[in-house]
DNA sequence: CTCATCTACCCAAACGTTTGGGTAACGTTG
DNA sequence: CAACGTTACCCAAACGTTTGGGTAGATGAG
């Protein structure tokens, strides 16, 4: 132990002594209780056994009488007998695995909807995986191959591309699989309805009087970017606004992108404009800072609105409008979805709610020099 | 399909036509190739077929000749064949997974370490497996349960406490573990050197000539929070610096958090500090939020430092000073960590270096009339 | 030419389940 | 009391690997 004695001291840390590990055995220590161990405890054939374990309760038809039942559950519970999945999942064929992939687990939004997977798989017996693809096209077939080869009964996933044949080979190969957070139009997926949120946000920012705008609008090869903005570009003509192409930029989703996004959209030619609708919240925030170099007050100056409501939103100094999408919704949905694709079925893609919090960064009207109207 | 034909049109989408799954097979499709499929292929036995694939290009000791071996390699990867893992693991007793238990993966600290292990075990061959507990002791144990039912190799633990008897009882019960990020005494460990980190931050405060700071120090059962503040202490106090308990805030490590914490340091009718280090980034950018409720300007009338450098700290609005702490290699050196562990070793924990990195929110000297020299 | 040593294989058992197909024993019915 | 159902089980064969222990034939030494 090399610690420092005074603050260990201080802070009353305790060593409980190294730990006495033998390692011979396997991770659960000792002998690991089979299905034969109890049936031979008990003078019963182990296909009793299994058979009285996968009964609820209620004996299954002739498996047992109700009293060997009633034995066996409480040998198996006294002796903490615990199933080998891999020993059934040889027998029957399916493992119970789900295999998630995503652009990046570092991607905050990601990892609520896997949290909400998590949740809801570990609900239905099934156990999640996840790889991080880091929207790499390569990365992606690598680490569906891996997930496969670990034999998951299905697949989520996060990172689908608009263009790229991968989806459709795995539909050949007859890979069960969703999609999450992004969608592609005819394959099952669960999503925000981005694009009524790109409509809230014009809403919103039409209301407040805004009428020159920008959009930061993400990668386009993710369906998130591409129905936000056109669901607000959408909305936003519907109601007489005009915007260009050129005040759309493509960003990458993180700060970094946000960043240089707002720096591109400041440095233009054209009029500043009075609001930026970015796809993300994060990459808004970079734009936050961007605005802040050129000393302009979010909220005052320009307003700014994100997307997805992440905890962050409401906590930053300046409080960021965003839309708020359910990704832990997204995450037990697309567990759903799966569940329904490996019973056979073909479930229509799910499109969740997206709400729209107005906070301090869109809070006062359009400055009215600027605006048009 | 219900798309909206405008934008749907406008963004190229278009269906690819809906997926025709059967789904009476596996995920893989067809037939999967087993090692008895390539033998009965070649006229060889399985396990010949299992001994070529087993060695390394130099054919295993008299298993095969040199141009069996050929055929073998070349029959199996014509066929793609892919052992199963499931049999491979009944057979050999080990799964080539591990179990990784994390409070949540939705903080950002977590997931990148996440994402150094989904690398390194990749490398290995192994997988990994995540969990949420939300530092919650009873879904520790749960989780902990679920993973063991698995028959994962090794656990990675995340969430650690420092109280509890939880680790304890899995070296009893010969559980193969290692922790990360957080560390108990006594049992193996990567993490960042925290006490080091904490002991950066109080030199730099000190030296930029503050003399009344108070910390937001996190959880108290997590040895993150813990060793920064205590490193901060002690560094500050053999500086020559005074610090009552009273400007020592214990909080949770997100945003809401940190807001709290920093609404009660200004609250107090104490002086108000020039300086507030917060364990953690997120909680730092809860503080600035409060500062700025309070009308003060970060950087100005108080400097922040947050811990962990994410991602967001160097593009916020205002950019954060903090302690950078290497998490992928955290993950990374669990991973090999854990491995030791498996091959019987008893590593020593592993302490990764900080660096302090100053940005605008600490970048100027201490405000003149507050500071006490 | 015999005996020992390789070489290049084959054989079979085992890992822990699940599941289709028995079958004795018992009770009921006509 | 024969025929027929039930009930409560048992049996055995898989699932796809891995691995300790063969062995027939070729090669080499003496």
């Amino acid at each position: 132990m090399a610690l420092k004695q005074s603050w260990a001291a201080d802070l009353g840390y305790s060593d409980p002594g190294g730990q006495e590990m033998d390692m011979k055995e396997k991770a659960d220590g000792g002998r690991t209780v089979t299905l034969k161990d109890l049936a031979r405890e008990l003078g019963v054939h182990p296909s009793t056994v299994s058979r009285v374990l996968h009964s609820g309760s209620d004996v299954a038809k002739g498996a047992a009488s109700a009293a060997t039942a009633e034995r066996v559950r409480e040998l198996a519970s006294k002796l903490g007998y615990s199933p080998d999945p891999q020993a059934a999942s040889l027998r029957t064929r399916r493992t119970k695995l789900l295999g998630v992939i995503v652009p990046r687990l570092s991607d905050l939004v990601l990892a609520i909807m896997y949290e909400g997977i998590d949740e809801a798989s570990a609900e239905v017996g099934y156990s999640a995986f996840v790889m991080n693809s880091r929207d790499d096209p390569e990365e992606q077939r690598r680490k569906i191959d891996l997930m496969l080869a670990r034999r998951v009964d299905g697949l989520i996933i996060g990172d689908a591309h608009l263009d790229g044949g991968l989806l459709q080979e795995l539909t050949d190969r007859k890979v069960p699989f969703v999609l999450m957070n992004r969608r592609v139009p005819g394959y099952p997926s669960a999503t925000c309805d981005d694009v009524v949120g790109g409509e809230l946000v014009a809403s919103h920012l039409w209301e407040m009087g805004h009428r020159q705008v920008a959009v930061i609008a993400g990668e386009p090869y993710a369906s998130t970017a591409v129905d936000r903005t056109a669901g607000f570009l959408d909305r936003w003509r519907s109601l007489g606004g005009t915007i260009s192409d050129d005040d759309v930029v493509w960003s990458s989703f993180d700060t970094a992108g946000g960043r240089e996004a707002g720096e591109k959209i400041l440095a233009s030619g054209k009029p500043r404009p009075t609001a930026i609708f970015a796809v993300n919240d994060f990459a808004a925030i970079g734009a936050m800072g961007a605005l802040r170099s050129h000393g302009l007050t979010v909220g005052r100056d320009v307003a700014v609105v994100g997307y997805n409501d992440t905890s962050l939103a409401a906590e930053l100094p300046i409080p960021l409008t965003s839309v708020h999408s359910p990704m832990a919704d997204i995450g037990r949905t697309a567990v759903q979805l799966i569940q329904a694709v490996l019973r056979g079925e073909k479930p229509e893609p799910a499109r969740l709610e997206p709400t729209l919090y107005v906070r301090e960064s869109s809070a006062a009207r359009a400055p009215a020099e600027v605006s048009a109207t």
